[in-house]
DNA sequence: CTGAAAGCGCTTACAG
DNA sequence: CTGAAAGCGCTTACAG
C-alpha cells in the first residue's frame, strides 16, 4: 500500500456541489462558510448535498483566495539530545493542538539546532505562507526571532512564559507570575529550618532564567534579609553538578539547592556520594520542573509542577485571536504545584 | 507586534518577475522549476530576478497547480501523560526533519487520544489535501490506520519497525531485526550466570511487541532448551511493578527481567526495597530502550540503545521515495548497542 | 436572494 | 526556445 498512486475516484469540488443542488458555485460558497446570501431551502440543500458528495475544502485553494494557509508554525530549536530528556514540548503540543485542532488549524513542527536555524525555518514559512502566524519558545534577551516576527509583521505568541506580550490577565495581581512559586519553595525551606540557599538556573540568555533568578533575589531578600546566590547552568546533568560542586565549596556553603529543572535536580540526587553528601540530612535538593525523573530518584526530588498543557492552551487561544483579528482574551498565569518529597523534607530518624 | 497585521509591500509573484526579465510568465516558470524549454541566458536573468525581488512561491498556488500539498502528517495516537515521559518522538521527529527540511516537504504534527482519532485527523488531512502523505507509529495488530492509507491510497510509511512495508534491507539478513539486540542481552544474562529470564513487554495489540516477544522466545529457547516467559504490562511503572510482582511469586521466579522500555526498568529499579530485592544480586534488570532514566537509577540500568533518529531519517527517505513515484530505496535495520550498567552485572564483591 | 465573472499565484500542454 | 491561454478549487465584489 505504500507504494501506491492516490487514486480513486477525484474529490467533489463545489463546481459538483453546485450542479446537485442545482445553484451557482457562488451560493455553494457563502452556504458552507454561514455567509449571507441564501436563502434557508436552498441552503439546506447545498449542504445536505456537500453532505452526501462528502465533500471537504482543498486546503490549498482556500488557501489561495483567501491570503491564509490555516496553520501555525513552532521552530523548537534545541539540541536534540537534551530535547529527548524535556518532556515540556510534547505537553506544550498537546495543549496547543487540542486548540488549533478544533479550529481546524494545522500545526507545522520543525526542529533546529539554534535559534538561527530557527529564524531562517520560519521566514521561509512566511515568505511561502505556510504559515499565518508561530508559536515562540525559550525566548532569549536580544532574540533575533522577535526581529523576525516585528520585521514581518509576523503574528505570534509565546509558549512559556506569557502567551500575550502585554503580560497574564490582571488576575495575576500584576506581580510576576514567577514569584508564587518561588516564594512556596523558599518557604517550605525555611520551615524544614534552611537558611542558606542556592538557586541554579538555566543559560542566562533565557528571558524565563531571567525573570526566575530575579524573582528568587527578591523573595530570598525578603525572606531572609538578603538575597541567595544564582548559579546558571545548561539543563544537563553535567553541569548542574558543576554548579552544585562550586556550591558545596563556599566558605558557607548552601544546605538547600533549588534547580530550574529537573534533569540536574535528579542527577545531583543520583551523584550525592560522589559529592560527599546526605540528600535531604546535608543537602535539601528541589527541582523547579516536574517528571518522573523526580518520582524515581532516590530520594524522590521535590518540585514545581507547572501545568504546561494549559500554557499550551494559552498560547494557542492567544495567537488565534491574533490572527482573527480580536483583542487576545487575557490569560492567567499558569497554574503550579509544589509537590514536596523526600529530598527536602528532613525525616530527622 | 502579535496584535499587527501582516501588512508590508506584497510579496512579489512570478509575474513581477516576468515583468523585471522581461519575458513571460511560464519561462519564469520553466526557469524557476529547472525545466527545459529556456536558454541559458534567459535562465540567468530570470533567476537574477527572482533572487533580485526576494521571491519564494506561494505554498498554496504551487500545491493548487501540483495537486500536492508539499507536506507530510504524522497524527501521534498516545496518553499525553505517556508522551512526556517518552523521548522517542522527539527524536524520531528530529530524524525524519532532518531530511524533509531539506526537500522543502513540511511536518504537520497532531496528539490524539486514539487510534480512532488519529484515523479521522488523517482523513481530514487527506480530503483537504493537506499532507500528500503520512507517517504511522505504533502499528498495532489489526489496526484501523493501515485499513484507512490501503482504502484512500495515501502513500505512508512507518516509524519504527521497518519504515518500508516490505521489510528492511537484505543486508539485515532477512532475519527479524529484534533478534540481533536479544540475543545480545540474553548472551550477556547467561554470561552473568543467570538461567531463568523472563520479559515484560509491552501490550500485545502492538506489532512491535508482538514482533519482540516472538523473537524473545526464539532466542530464549536457543540459547537455554526453553523459551522463558513473557508478560505484557502498558509501558507504565504502575504495571511494569505488577508484572514483576507476578513474576517473582511464582515458584521458580526469574533472577533476571528484560523490559521493553526504560519507565517500567527503572520503576523496577526504584522500588527494589519495596519488592523485596537486591539489584543485580537477586534480580538482574535491562531495560528494552535507553534513556536518562536508565542512567540516574540506582543501580544504574543496562539497556539497549536504539538510534532512532537514524530511524526517522529511514522513515522520512522512504516516504519522499513514495511520493516521487520511486521505489523505495532499501534501509538497513537501525543500529542499536547494549550498554551493560550495574544493574545486570553482577560486582561481586 | 441568485448568478456570471474575475482573481488568488502558480503549472503545463499547446501553438508559434 | 518563447508566449498566450487554460486550469487547479476556492472566494468575493458586482450586477441582476
Amino acid at each position: 500500500m505504500a507504494g501506491q498512486t492516490p487514486a480513486g475516484n477525484p474529490r467533489p469540488t463545489i463546481r459538483d456541489i453546485a450542479r446537485v443542488a442545482g445553484v451557482s458555485k457562488a451560493s455553494v460558497s457563502y452556504a458552507l462558510n454561514d455567509q449571507p446570501g441564501v436563502s434557508p431551502g436552498t441552503r439546506d440543500r447545498i449542504l445536505a448535498a456537500a453532505e452526501q458528495l462528502g465533500w471537504r475544502p482543498s486546503a490549498a485553494a482556500r488557501s489561495l483566495s483567501n491570503a491564509r494557509a490555516g496553520a501555525v508554525g513552532l521552530a523548537i530549536a534545541r539540541d536534540v539530545r537534551l530535547l529527548g530528556e524535556e518532556p515540556y514540548y510534547m505537553r506544550l503540543i498537546a495543549g496547543m493542538e487540542s486548540v488549533l485542532a478544533a479550529q481546524g488549524v494545522s500545526l507545522l513542527l520543525t526542529v533546529v539546532p539554534d535559534v538561527g536555524a530557527a529564524v531562517e525555518v520560519m521566514r521561509g514559512w512566511w515568505a511561502e505562507r505556510r504559515v499565518d502566524g508561530v508559536v515562540l519558545t525559550d525566548l532569549r534577551v536580544d532574540d533575533p526571532r522577535l526581529d523576525l516576527v516585528a520585521d514581518l509583521g509576523i503574528p505570534c505568541t509565546f509558549g512559556g512564559g506569557p502567551p500575550d506580550p502585554r503580560g497574564y490577565a490582571p488576575a495575576a495581581g500584576g506581580r510576576d507570575p514567577e514569584r508564587g512559586p518561588l516564594t512556596e519553595v523558599v518557604e517550605h525551606l525555611l520551615a524544614q529550618g534552611h537558611r542558606r540557599l542556592a538557586r541554579v538556573g538555566g543559560p542566562a540568555h533565557f528571558q524565563h532564567t531571567r525573570r526566575r533568578n530575579a524573582a528568587w533575589r527578591e523573595v530570598t531578600r525578603e525572606a531572609l534579609g538578603r538575597a541567595q546566590p544564582v548559579l546558571s547552568a545548561d539543563y544537563s546533568g553535567r553541569e548542574g553538578l558543576a554548579a552544585t560542586r562550586r556550591l558545596l565549596a563556599r566558605a558557607e556553603p548552601p544546605t538547600a539547592l533549588v534547580f530550574d529543572n529537573d534533569v540536574m535536580a535528579a542527577t545531583v540526587v543520583a551523584e550525592r556520594r560522589a559529592l560527599g553528601v546526605r540528600i535531604p540530612e546535608d543537602l535539601a535538593v528541589v527541582a523547579g520542573e516536574d517528571s518522573i525523573l523526580c518520582r524515581l530518584a532516590d530520594p524522590a526530588v521535590s518540585a514545581l509542577r507547572r501545568d504546561v498543557t494549559a500554557a499550551g492552551v494559552a498560547s494557542a487561544v492567544v495567537l488565534l485571536d491574533v490572527l482573527a483579528g480580536r483583542e487576545p482574551a487575557p490569560q492567567a498565569a499558569p497554574g503550579y504545584e509544589f509537590i514536596a518529597r523526600a529530598s527536602s523534607t528532613a525525616a530527622r530518624r
